[in-house]
DNA sequence: CGCATACATCAACGTTTCTTGATTAAGGAG
DNA sequence: CTCCTTAATCAAGAAACGTTGATGTATGCG
């Protein structure tokens, strides 16, 4: 859940990357870069809408790229750990050698 | 054009990672980490219609993933060399203490 | 308690994306 | 030239996506 090692689940890696496909999205994680981040202040600085940036940050976790955590009444999100490890590697597995065989019998 | 490194730009990575983001485009990139494949051979790996494939294709190739080249009746697709490097870097790259800065500006 | 805040969720709408089948263009065989 | 093949492109429809404003649900303050 936490990398993409393990599994190059081709269904999972398109919807990681599907995560990654829109700018606010990439603006949300690269926030999240610096650390953990309340909803209130990825508003703030990205200037978007509340219901917006809910709507992105639901895709960013129902990806397994963001987590979020409630304290009070703020809700705190946080990049997965290890989440962007491997992408380039998953791409790598995507190929005859590995993982792809499985795949193959279901797709290619 | 090659590859990710240089700039980062976040609309041209959003579109990359919007052309990864297709499970039968996955497939393609995946058959042609093979080496160079006409359509024909595709259409029939994937068993699929030959204008969907050309679309996708043309998705791949728009995003800088693929190029094609025509011999006789044929045409011959394969992954554009070192177009796949640096996808984790540039992940990595959006982050405060890089180009980031510049992107902030305009969206965060 | 009532009220305000922080956030998720919903409904509606416009936009984009994907699929399918038809058409078009270009190459080669006869 | 005619016909077949390969593949791009187009047009139409279906499905998925993203935005907006409204509503719902906690939480905390006075």
């Amino acid at each position: 859940m936490t990398t993409l090692h393990p599994s190059p689940d081709l269904t999972r890696l398109a919807r990681v990357f599907h995560a990654l496909s829109d700018e606010t999205r990439l603006c949300l994680v690269a926030m999240l870069r610096d650390g953990e981040r309340c909803v209130c202040d990825l508003t703030a600085a990205l200037d978007a809408g509340q219901s917006r940036l809910s709507f992105h940050l639901k895709t960013l976790k129902d990806a397994g790229l963001v987590q979020d955590r409630r304290e009070g009444r703020w809700s705190y999100y946080s990049l997965v750990p290890g989440a962007f490890d491997g992408l380039d590697d998953a791409i790598t597995a995507i190929s005859p050698g590995s993982a792809i065989r499985r795949v193959k019998a279901r797709c290619c």
